[in-house]
DNA sequence: TGTACATCAGTGAACGCGCGTTCACTGATGTAC
DNA sequence: TGTACATCAGTGAACGCGCGTTCACTGATGTAC
């Protein structure tokens, strides 16, 4: 299907690759040359998409956001109501982190990074935006409390993010009960079920709702 | 002062000097032939304290958790009340994220790792035992509400590590507003004081208060 | 107080490796006439 | 439909580098008698 010498669908093959091995090998085993390889291509090749190794790891973390925004927004189309659908938000979000938690890192250090390319601003700018349209929509229905989204926006975004990070990298396991010297596996629950990470997630995005409900006016 | 020979406090010293290059040059940019170089010393002198380089960034993740804790601990001393207590422990818990940012990207990465020692997920369990302690006595002063400590103090890790990490990238600065094309320092609020970054910090922690807080029994 | 010796914290040469990137090139593709 | 040519996406040799780690060593320190 693929010629011999012209791949076609080369530069997208890599980032898919990449993507991959980010969660398994970790951002250090990323190197151009073992990926070359791995996709079957000389170690230059990868060169005629990519200016260097920063904006392929630059165009990973696009496409990360872009994933992430886009089952965002698929959770908040399935969900009604302006608490539901926040809700629905923040849980894909959660389980974007559960699923990528090093992509998801990787992402946030990458814009953080002082020369992040525009498109990258753009893009995590996009995700914010849709949570802070979302803030702002349940404003008008009365569901949120008044005042700047914008303020509101951001408490949903610390909480959703931190939530997503501490669950990817199972560290609300650990609990002054657990026995730190045991065996490691009883310290952070390292395969929990889909199902528990959700309730635990819903527990703790519970906490953020009723900060944002319209409250007994104080 | 020192002996030419026996440095007498190497292991604390790189330490602190990778402490330090961490935030200037980033994980990357630590090497161990680099670090013993700054520090003046053979390049192969740091295996007398630290089995390899792993061991090396364990302890700076380490030493890490322990600054933030100390940092909390010290802004809850000053502090008063149940929900001014919380809010000083995060805001301290902000603050380090934004002196510190790849630090607490770096530390928690470490724990998060599989193989992590038991002594780095000591630290992080400690970490987040004072804030369960802190949950737990304001409930006893009936300042927040009912039920498992544990989900709340979740709740509140999340929020508080969320938006240490996004101060720290700058991330808040972000806006549907920020022309996302024009010069990259009009998109980050790079330099913020830390005053208005402070203020911003009081408002997101506001939302986590009002959740927390008994509420009007619904 | 002086000497012998074990221990400890450094040194520096050496090993072997994989990395990012450049360059001149070649094979495949598409377009103009 | 056929040919000439520009463009594009690959190749593979080569450059130069810094890295983590090992090893046999040496200088300094502390302790026993």
């Amino acid at each position: 299907m693929t010629s011999p010498y012209h791949h076609g669908d080369l530069k997208s093959t890599l980032l898919a690759y990449a993507l991959e091995q980010l969660e398994g090998a970790g951002l250090d085993g990323l190197s151009m040359r073992e990926m070359a390889k791995a996709v079957g291509v000389s170690h230059t090749a990868a060169y005629r998409h990519f200016a260097d190794k920063q904006a392929l790891l630059d165009a990973m973390a696009e496409q990360g956001f872009e994933a992430l925004r886009q089952a965002s927004r698929e959770a908040v189309a399935a969900a009604q109501g302006s608490p539901d659908r926040l809700l629905a938000s923040g849980l894909a979000y959660v389980q974007f982190g559960r699923q990528h938690p090093r992509q998801l890192a990787h992402m946030f250090g990458a814009a953080a990074r002082a020369t992040a390319p525009p498109r990258l601003r753009a893009v995590a700018a996009d995700l914010f935006n849709d949570l802070q349209t979302l803030v702002a929509e349940g404003q008008q229905h009365g569901s949120f409390r008044t005042g700047d989204p914008r303020a509101l926006a951001h408490a949903c975004w610390a909480m959703v993010h931190g939530l997503a990070l501490l669950q990817g990298g199972h560290l609300l396991g650990l609990h002054p009960g657990a026995d730190v010297n045991s065996d490691a596996s009883t310290n952070a629950v390292a395969q929990w079920p889909d199902e528990a990470a959700t309730r635990q997630a819903r527990e703790v995005l519970g906490v953020l709702v009723q900060g944002m409900v319209p409250g007994d006016a104080s």
